[in-house]
DNA sequence: GCGTTAAGAAACCCAAGAGTTTCCTAATGG
DNA sequence: CCATTAGGAAACTCTTGGGTTTCTTAACGC
């Protein structure tokens, strides 16, 4: 509807039936539906046909819009394109137990994290069965996230905040310790709420950092 | 063959041509085959065809033997009963972060290793996606593991060699961080060798232990 | 040889899911 | 009214994979 304005500028609406929405409205719009999908069960669990159903449009507009499955979903991490971890203000003198929250993002709403979360645990499900994925997702996501955390991890050392030690290491293990709690949810796992993970990632940075304090005369 | 013996003993051989080897035998073969193939290709990826194909019989012979695929996996779970974690010696006075290597036997060999790891990366990426799966292999393998640490971790504190911190959690944490490393393969990930892998889960220990240490006056 | 069981090869059935096509019904300008 | 484009509904193709069946051949006891 919008475009027809955009269309009569240049030159007069096309011959036929207009569009009801311009494609690339219609596209972000499916992107998003297709997104929760995506974020809810999986690539593979993700067919074309409930995509469609989802967006109240045909397959046919559908594949029009978005040739295969991967461009969908190529589509949607792009637009995703929102980080795992939030990058620390460069002038941040925040103690560091509050610097890693903040950065983890311990603190954003319930809906936003969700969302982060479900793409985080997409992204170590599929990436080995969906190959062609994996590359997208880990460069786009992990990887930036990983260098994001290394580069902090490296300034605090540097500051004598925590002493020497593989800066990248460090920054794997405590992804690895927050994330697997964040994201993962076993069948009969306790850790339900949101205030019990929240607790847990709280408990693993304060040990993280325990470990990693400078210290006079450490062990 | 062996089974002609035994069936001799008691009343006679059955009629018409005899088993080449028997159910039971053929059983075992089928799953140790099948077993490299689930944990090298993972559930969904791992055929019956693909099966019978590597086990030189046919589907005709492998269905009589596992109805169900379902059933060909569970017993592989049931054969593989290893566990992810050794039981601790209960007179276990090593040095704590010795004591934890070999907790996350990181000495073991590396063939029994890769196969444990597969299993647990098995675990990890499938249960999200077979429900079925998960409960056998989330009750069999991760469950146990993570009790078995928390335990431990409750004697160490006992024993003042930790300081006071939910066991479970620091269970949790530790497996989080070991493992993570330990079985993810990433596209570009560094920590390909062995030794980069185990060396970093010795660092995950030592700063974990550190985290924990109990110290006079902490923080 | 004959009845009987084992077992392979290969065709087959069935369901799901990606992608395509056909047919029909709007909506619009001329 | 008519050409033209948009778009839905639904049938269709094709592939994959779990599971079944048919046909044939091999191996035994009698």
């Amino acid at each position: 509807m919008n475009d027809v304005t955009a269309e009569a500028m240049q030159g007069g609406r096309p011959r036929g039936r207009p569009k009801q929405r311009s494609d690339a409205e219609e596209r972000q719009r499916i992107v998003a539906l297709a997104c929760e999908l995506f974020l809810d069960v999986g690539y593979g669990g993700t067919t074309m046909d409930g995509v469609a159903a989802r967006c109240g449009i045909s397959k046919k507009t559908l594949y029009r819009l978005f040739p295969a499955k991967t461009d969908l979903f190529n589509a949607m991490v792009a637009d995703n394109r929102r980080t795992m971890l939030a990058l620390p203000r460069p002038d941040d003198d925040l103690p560091t137990a509050d610097a890693l929250a903040a950065i983890f993002r311990l603190d954003v709403e319930e809906a936003d994290n969700n969302e982060r979360l479900a793409f985080i645990r997409l992204a170590m499900a599929d990436s080995d069965r969906y190959p062609e994925i994996a590359e997208a997702i880990t460069q786009e996501g992990a990887e930036p996230a990983l260098r994001l955390l290394t580069g902090w991890m490296a300034r605090q050392q540097e500051r004598d905040v925590l002493r020497p030690f593989p800066p990248r290491t460090a920054a794997r293990m405590l992804m690895d310790m927050v994330f697997g709690v964040l994201v993962k949810r076993f069948p009969g796992d306790e850790l339900q709420t949101r205030e019990d993970r929240f607790a847990h990632a709280r408990h693993c940075i304060d040990v993280f950092l325990n470990g990693l304090a400078e210290r006079p005369a450490a062990r």
